[in-house]
DNA sequence: ATGAAAGCGCTAACAA
DNA sequence: TTGTTAGCGCTTTCAT
């Protein structure tokens, strides 16, 4: 490997000293402009790289943004990274992404190796398992910015982007009692999980409100994966009487749901109603169209790296505590799936 | 801030010398066992936490590997990336990501970042505008190794990550017309990228094989979004007589076009055989169900990354150049979308 | 098995 | 506007 073209290099080459093109090179304003092209055309003619290692080691900066997320091929999340990389793009940061798989100690370990690389700050999206934050705590203890998006920490003082998933969920099921559904199940993911413990929140409160009995036997949990449909239409199937409405926590299974019912000559919605979760793709394209609830997944990324881009740059550490969690408007689509009757609701999409 | 601890304050804790921390923190073989549990003691104790850039600035690496991708929400690509991460992360190294968003300038820009953060090597999947890699040149020269994969440069000398796409499109054609199908339309992406462009060629081939004249008209390009289904069938139903197969180059265009053929009453496989590429969720869960390309995105993420990293291991730079194209194994799963009589092709799913 | 010394390339405080 | 000086914290010869 042949040397690299250092500052010194150039300065040596124009004839300045080492910090007057270290000046040059950062456009920094007390520099001729006459000096700051000069040392920019040696730099190029001889091609000369800045050496960023020694520069994130003088700054205490990496210029590196750690994201961890549950898992990086779901739609909802890959949306979210989308958002976050533009904006992080647009801002001059590198974005370093790893997946908790779930697991909290893959959470703990991934956690540690962003600490170690310096990470300018973290964004994070909770493991299901993961029920303690002890491991964020070295970041808390020197003040580098963490924040939460979509999965968030039940403790209080932590920062995040969410949705509000209890108003959702009561409004998906408000909805489903107002098309006549009396007996709703529905199904979750684990209940460790703010996301999913505040929908079954919701659910139960919509039910109290409408004077409908809530019946733990309707809750379903499963991880919400594709095939999970089959086994949910099963259970249901097994009671009598059957459910009418069904409010599934994620597009995916409630396909898959939908696929199960379709199977056995369920009509949906005259026989069971359904309403999904997170407006993927698939609620969109599968027959009868689910309603769901539009989850605003590249916006939260876009809003969640926003905030702590604006952080990183204005340098106070107060903002992230002041706003303490940052609720995205989510809105209940309504659309074939849970539609029995014309109402003025009407289907937006 | 409070002061970093450092090797130094270990080392005057222990009565060693900052060396002898070193090598103990990293487990080098020539130190005492007793001494290396003593520094390492210490350094919990202190609360030390090692200076990943002044070690980088030592050891000239970053162990961080960049990926440049067209787009970060796409159920391929999110997949792929979930493959490397998963290597990456048993391996040690940092993933850096970030997206093009189909624009060669963005790729420029976004190589130009990869490189000066030097990323240790670089894994990449070609925007859409690209048609030079000119921009990878600094890589190249400084022998960081870059590795191409799905959508590779069509110039020989790249190594890169591929599924034979001729293939796949030949056997997908060649199934079509095994159904019956004489008048088969093509959609694709942008034939820039060699992905499509093979396709074309396989598409072309099978019909050749089969004594079918190719018809340009019969080519349809769009960007295959989510929306494209309805202008693509309404381009089918311009012609006399109409297409009655179709090869679609992805699962969400397929199921799009699907849509558009339901509500016209278009029956599906019966008038139009339908068959996708990717063998996204979307191609399971709409009904028909879609037959396509099983397009292994995971397997490929771990065999790029998997190369790479063994590469940057062993450090012999011949590896990569040996070995200058890795193709995965691609396969038409067959569904109800194109399967219009029994044949001794078992459904397999 | 341990240590001394040098330097990776940059930036920031201070000086001129 | 430019330069001098002094590290940032680590690793790596080379010596002991």
């Amino acid at each position: 490997m042949k040397k690299d073209i250092t500052i010194y290099d150039i300065a040596a080459d124009v004839g300045l000293s080492p910090t007057t093109v270290s000046r040059a090179l950062s456009n920094h304003p007390r520099v001729k402009e006459k000096t700051r092209l000069k040392v920019f055309e040696a730099a190029k003619a001889m091609g000369y790289q800045s050496n960023i290692f020694a520069s994130n080691l003088r700054k205490k900066r990496s210029n590196n943004i750690g994201v961890i997320v549950p898992k990086l091929n779901s739609p909802f999340q890959s949306s979210v990274l989308a958002g976050m990389e533009k904006i992080a793009n647009q801002a001059g940061y590198n974005l370093v992404i790893s997946q908790s798989m779930e697991s909290l100690d893959k959470e703990i370990a991934n956690t540690k190796t962003m600490f170690n690389s310096r990470v300018d700050g973290l964004l994070v999206s909770m493991a299901g398992s993961t029920d303690e934050i002890d491991h964020f705590k070295p970041f808390f203890q020197k003040e580098v910015p963490v924040l939460f998006f979509d999965r968030v920490p039940e403790k209080n003082g932590c920062t995040g982007v969410i949705i509000n998933n209890t108003q959702a969920a009561h409004e998906a099921t408000t909805h489903l009692i107002q098309q006549g559904c009396r007996r709703i199940a529905h199904v979750l993911g684990n209940l460790k999980i703010n996301v999913y413990a505040d929908r079954l929140k919701g659910y139960k409160y919509a039910l109290l409100d409408h004077g409908l009995p809530y019946d733990e036997e309707n809750i379903i949990l499963n991880d919400l994966s594709e095939d999970t449909g089959e086994q949910v239409i099963q259970q249901i199937l097994n009671r009598n009487p059957r459910a009418d409405g069904l409010l599934v926590s994620n597009d995916t299974c409630a396909a898959s749901c939908l696929m199960a019912l379709k199977k056995r000559n369920i009509k949906v919605p005259e026989e069971i109603a359904l309403v999904g979760f997170n407006n993927d793709l698939i609620s969109r394209m599968v027959e009868p169209n689910i309603s769901t609830i539009n989850y605003p997944g590249f916006h939260m990324g876009e809003v969640a790296m926003k905030s702590l881009v604006d952080h990183l740059g204005e340098g106070h550490h107060e903002i992230l505590q002041k706003t303490n969690t940052i609720t995205l408007r989510s809105e209940l689509l309504i659309r074939e799936s849970s539609l029995r009757k014309k109402t003025n609701h009407d289907i937006r999409d």
